[in-house]
DNA sequence: CCTCCAAGTCAACAACTGTTGGCCAACACA
DNA sequence: TGTGTTGGCCAACAGTTGTTGACTTGGAGG
């Protein structure tokens, strides 16, 4: 009544959002359409909307994500820049959740609002347990944020050639002595 | 014969331009439509197409720029950093061409090819006439906007609440030293 | 056997897109 | 006066989009 009890099937369901990440993932909101999607997971474009309801929410289930920060009381605070970049050039590379969410935010505010609330309920915290003084953690947080993303933006978006080129050694070697001024200088 | 001679009037050729410039950096590529802008500059979307030829040539025109680097040759060596964040954030508040060229850029593979075209073209030039080794000029290049970029991208696209909050200043201090590790660290 | 219902397909809708070609108004010049 | 030419508008095209509702299938339960 209240709320219906729409018809499944939990293997077709996952097949569209794992279809729906990937070309999020490489064609942003605009680009990315039902019907593609709907044709990368083998269906009819009219089950995506049975199962999403519309293409805002088929976004806000394929854009569900989980930085999974490291727990920093538990590293040496000398390493907590090397391993905050290792971490995300590892999470970039083997989920695609996290390019879906960039492309789209760029261009589709609901996809940026969410990516506001997934840096504030998670690299937010993360910081806060840690820090000296709490009234520099949301700067710094910011900061920290700003070099990550940019990163990401130059080397899987735009495609610069000198940061593709990077291994990653040498990035965890650059950036990572300028997180570590970013969350203790 | 070969080539046509357009019909054309300067002030409707530059209104166009000028609010192609606003969709863009306001909507990206895909989202800002021949139709708003023509709508915008008060003509006909017919008008845009027989000045530009097609969307694709519209976007290449609106999307010329130049970052205006300073000459590094000219200010203490000390002061590069600093003066290079300032220079930035005061060009990107100054013309919306850039977030034009980098709302495109992440969904349109012609505009991302541009902004590396534009990094190339400005970026190394300026940092090889000041450059110590010049072979590890290209990583440093990267880095340097890795870093701008990002900063931008978080401040004005996609609206992190501490990155919006902090002032020039603030900024300057905090990113200057980034990138003058970046430049000659 | 029949019945029922979830799972899926098909065809169409209205809106919007880039793009085209024909038409009109005004002015220049003979 | 007539004749181009320039700058502009209008209406339509073909294709694509998100979205909807009616139809078909196939298996489980009686």
């Amino acid at each position: 009544m209240s709320e219906d009890k729409p018809r499944r099937s939990e293997a077709t369901r996952a097949a569209i959002l794992m279809a729906a990440r990937e070309r999020f993932a490489k064609d942003g909101y605009e680009r990315a359409t039902i019907r593609s999607i709907a044709a990368d997971a083998g269906i009819d474009p009219a089950m995506v909307m049975r199962y999403y309801g519309n293409k805002e929410r088929l976004f806000a289930a394929a854009a569900e994500f989980d930085l999974r920060l490291p727990d920093l009381s538990a590293i040496p605070q000398a390493e907590w820049g090397e391993r905050l970049i290792a971490h995300f050039l590892w999470r970039w590379e083997n989920d695609e959740t996290m390019m879906a969410l960039l492309r789209a935010g760029v261009t589709n505010e609901a996809a940026a609002e969410r990516m506001r609330t997934i840096f504030a309920a998670q690299v937010g915290p993360t910081l806060f347990k840690v820090a000296d003084d709490p009234a520099t953690v949301p700067t710094r947080a910011g900061l920290l944020a700003s070099q990550i993303l940019g990163f990401a933006l130059c080397r899987y978006i735009l495609g610069l050639p000198p940061v593709v080129d990077i291994s990653a050694e040498e990035a965890i070697r650059w950036i990572g002595p300028t997180l570590q001024r970013y969350l203790i200088g």
